[in-house]
DNA sequence: GCAAGAATGATAGTTTTACTATCAGTTAAG
DNA sequence: CTTAACTGATAGTAAAACTATCATTCTTGC
């Protein structure tokens, strides 16, 4: 059997509802193969409408403009991601595993051993991965981050960030910085993935050749050994 | 007896020298000011030439355009950071004292206490730093990271992440990922910096009232937390 | 002190982006 | 089958992101 994920978005996300109609659907999913190739600052709603054969107004009937349509992007992968985190955590009873599964789900490591489909609602998600590494500081890094944050359109993150810092303070409990820690695993998995791919010399992960310690996923070892150091740590 | 600090910038990331000329120096400095008011994508040259009673193309002689302003103004500032970390670690032996200064240097914290002048070249530090925790990840978080990168744009990141991973192989010599460590220790004081300011909820530190353990800097503890339970931990 | 060269100022222009308005035609829902 | 909602098509504005040109000023070497 074959539960369809619900991603039910924020009202305050867009201006009409991608999801009620055909036009809208390619939007996103267009949308996000665009932004993917071609990066964030080079789309534009022009390009855009080329590809999926509208016009700019049209694009604008559903999302106020870019940047809006990249919080939208990330806010919908925050809550794909969060369900995901739900969903393989949830009948697990060993803590540490719980944080395992979540180190592989940022890195969408295994997916497919997960039983995670990646076409969740015909939405490529390895290609919104992508953009969320290389865009999703974007939607925050912003002057209007404030008003953004009031019409809570950073929702889903802080959610995401939320449900997994109560999975770090099940395995350790009265741990003073469990909000902190999710978020930087957070930021630190996807900064980590863009330099491993871009800026090599900046980590001690070799896309290519092998690696230091030879392990065939040495970013999802670092974030494992980054995690587990500051969680098993003496008193606090 | 008073040193300058001379922080001398690679050929690449200008068109014309801006300290070759008062114009130039006016636009740096006062390129700073203005980004650090009302953020990057607000600015644009006509602004800044407005304020500084020049013309928007004489800025354009300078820089090839905003986005190589910013890449000045972040390189130049980590070129400043690292010669702050070389002269504040030169002469000490213990390597975790040095981890130590690292981590105040990276938060701008006690600089008065360090005798670090926030007011080298009369660039004014503590603007440039909260310009670059909420707009140097835009410097290389795009389409164009490749070519920038070949141009030797992010020398100066590297070569203060190399410096800290240097230090941190001293302070544990054999640790596998001084690199991967050096980047992301910088990356997270800055983004935890940002949600500390702006979007407090995903952290643990609020930036006024007291805070879970009741320090006076939790983020500053957070980090050496981070740090040294990474570094001090067993085998690899 | 003056001539040549460099830097700046002033003006004006182009192209692209970002966005708005209007209205006719088409589709879908009651 | 009618009315409201949606889309397409056209057109437009404002601002951003540049580029070009030339006169003027400011240096600097001779």
């Amino acid at each position: 059997m074959e539960y369809t994920v619900v991603v039910r978005m924020n009202g305050k996300l867009f201006l009409r509802d991608p999801e009620s109609s055909e036009l809208g659907r390619r939007i996103v999913r267009q949308g996000i193969q665009l932004m993917a190739e071609i990066g964030f600052e080079e789309m534009t709603f022009r390009k855009l409408a080329e590809r999926i054969n509208t016009k700019e107004a049209s694009i604008y009937r559903y999302f106020e403009n870019k940047h809006r349509l990249l919080v939208y992007l990330v806010a919908w992968y925050w809550q794909w991601l969060e369900y995901q985190v739900l969903f393989q955590t949830n009948n697990l009873t060993d803590s540490r595993e719980k944080l395992e599964r979540i180190l592989k789900l940022l890195l969408l490591k295994d997916l497919s051993a997960l039983n995670v489909s990646t076409e969740a609602d015909d939405m490529d998600i390895p290609a919104l991965h992508s953009i969320v590494i290389q865009e999703a500081s974007k939607a925050y890094l912003t002057h209007h981050v404030t008003e953004d944050n009031r019409e809570q359109l950073f929702k889903p993150y802080k959610d995401l960030c939320s449900r997994i810092a109560g999975i770090i303070l099940e395995y350790r409990p009265g741990y003073p910085y469990a909000r902190s820690r999710a978020s930087s695993l957070i930021e630190t998995a996807h900064y980590q993935a863009f330099f491993m791919q871009h800026l090599p010399s900046l980590t001690d992960f070799d896309p290519e050749s092998q690696n230091p310690v030879g392990d065939k996923d040495p970013l999802l070892t670092f974030l494992r050994h980054l995690l587990f150091s500051s969680l098993d740590t003496a008193r606090f």
